[in-house]
DNA sequence: AGTTGCGCCTGTATGC
DNA sequence: TGCATACAGGCGCAAC
C-alpha cells in the first residue's frame, strides 16, 4: 500500500516522463474520485473539471509531502494525487489498449517529445480510497490538505516529533499514524519504526523521554530512507508508474511476520490491535513501559 | 480539544 | 462448487 516511500518512488519514476510535456485530459470514468478543496466529490465530467485536472497544461514539476503527490503545470495549476490503499498512477506505451482494464478513473494524453516511451498517464484505484484534488497557488490557495500535514517523515527531526507528541496521551502508534504529527507513515512503516526504536506501540506519547524521541526520529528516517532505496514495499497491489513492484518487502522485520521469530532476539512476534489496525511487535525488544 | 470508533470500498483468502 | 464471512487500511467524520 502506498505510504511515503512508494509515493516518493512513483514521483521519481514519473519525473523523466512528464516534466516538460503537456497533458490533455482524455477520459474521466468516475468524476467522484475527484474532490474539491472542501472535500466534496464531483458528480460528473465537465469543462471546468477537465481544466482543473491540468488539461492543456505543461508539467513543470512533481512534488510530494507525506503520502501526497502533486503535479504542477505552467500557470500554477496543481493536482494533488492521493493513492489511498490501491491507487496507481501509471504510464502507458503508445498503442496499448486500455479497454477492459478495470477501475480506470482518469486518463491523460501526454504531449510527447521524440523518443518518449509513454503517451498516456492513467489513474486507477479499485478500492477508491484514493482521490485527485485540484488546488491552486493564488491568494485563496486551497492548500488546505497539505497545510494540515506535519513534517515529512523522511526529514522530520526528533525535536519536531517531541514537540508534537509530548503533551499527548495517545498510544505512540496512533500518533505516528496521524498525518498531522508526521506525514507519510502508514501501518507498515509505523510498525517497522517502532521495532527499530525498541518502543512498544501502546506507550503513551507523554511517557516517552527525550532520548527515546531521538531514537524514534532516527528510526523513522532510516526506515523510510531504506524503503525508498528499495523502491518501496509491494504486498500485492503496489506497482510504480512503470509497472515495477517494490523490493523492500523482504527487508521488513515485523510487518506480516506475526508468530515468526524476532530478527533481533529470536522471540516470537506478537500482534495487537492499536488504532483499529493490526500491529506486530516484539514483546522483548519493545517492552511495555508503565 | 483530544481521543476513539465507524464506514467507505473491492479483491483475495478462508470456512462450511 | 458455491456462498458467506473476514480481512486489508487511509481518511473523514461522528461521538464521547
Ligand atoms: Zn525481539
Amino acid at each position: 500500500m502506498p505510504e511515503l516511500p512508494e509515493v516518493e518512488h512513483v514521483r521519481r519514476t514519473l519525473v523523466p516522463h512528464l516534466v516538460g510535456r503537456s497533458l490533455t485530459v482524455q477520459t474521466i470514468g468516475r468524476a467522484d474520485v475527484i474532490r474539491g478543496a472542501d472535500g466534496h466529490r464531483f458528480r460528473r465530467s465537465c469543462r471546468l473539471l477537465r481544466q482543473r485536472l491540468l488539461d492543456g497544461g505543461t508539467v513543470t514539476c512533481l512534488g510530494r509531502l507525506g503520502k501526497h503527490l502533486w503535479i504542477e503545470t505552467e500557470g500554477g495549476r496543481r493536482l494533488d494525487v492521493h493513492l489511498g490503499m490501491t491507487g496507481r498512477l501509471t504510464l502507458v506505451r503508445p498503442g496499448r489498449s486500455l479497454t477492459g482494464v478495470p477501475h480506470v478513473h482518469v486518463t491523460w494524453r501526454i504531449g510527447t517529445r521524440e523518443q518518449d516511451e509513454y503517451d498516456r498517464l492513467v489513474f486507477q484505484d479499485p478500492r477508491r480510497f484514493g482521490c485527485l484534488r485540484p488546488f491552486g497557488n493564488g491568494a485563496g490557495h486551497q492548500w488546505v490538505i497539505l497545510d494540515r500535514l506535519g513534517p515529512d517523515g523522511l526529514t522530520i527531526k526528533a525535536r519536531e516529533l517531541e514537540a508534537r507528541m509530548i503533551a499527548r496521551h495517545r498510544p505512540l502508534k496512533a500518533a505516528l499514524l496521524d498525518q498531522q504529527i508526521v506525514a507519510g507513515l502508514g501501518n507498515i512503516y509505523v510498525d517497522e519504526s517502532l521495532h527499530r526504536a525498541g518502543l512498544h506501540p501502546l506507550t503513551r506519547c507523554c511517557a516517552v523521554n527525550r532520548e527515546q524521541y531521538v531514537l524514534l526520529g532516527r528510526s523513522i528516517r532510516a526506515i523510510l530512507r531504506q524503503a525508498v532505496v528499495h523502491d518501496g514495499t509491494t504486498l500485492r497491489d503496489y506497482i510504480d508508474s512503470e509497472g515495477r513492484p517494490g523490493r523492500f518487502r523482504s527487508k521488513l522485520k515485523v510487518y506480516g511476520r506475526a508468530g515468526l521469530p524476532c530478527l533481533k532476539c529470536q522471540q516470537p512476534l506478537h500482534t495487537l490491535q492499536v488504532a483499529q489496525r493490526t500491529t506486530v511487535y516484539c514483546p522483548q525488544c519493545q517492552p511495555a513501559s508503565l
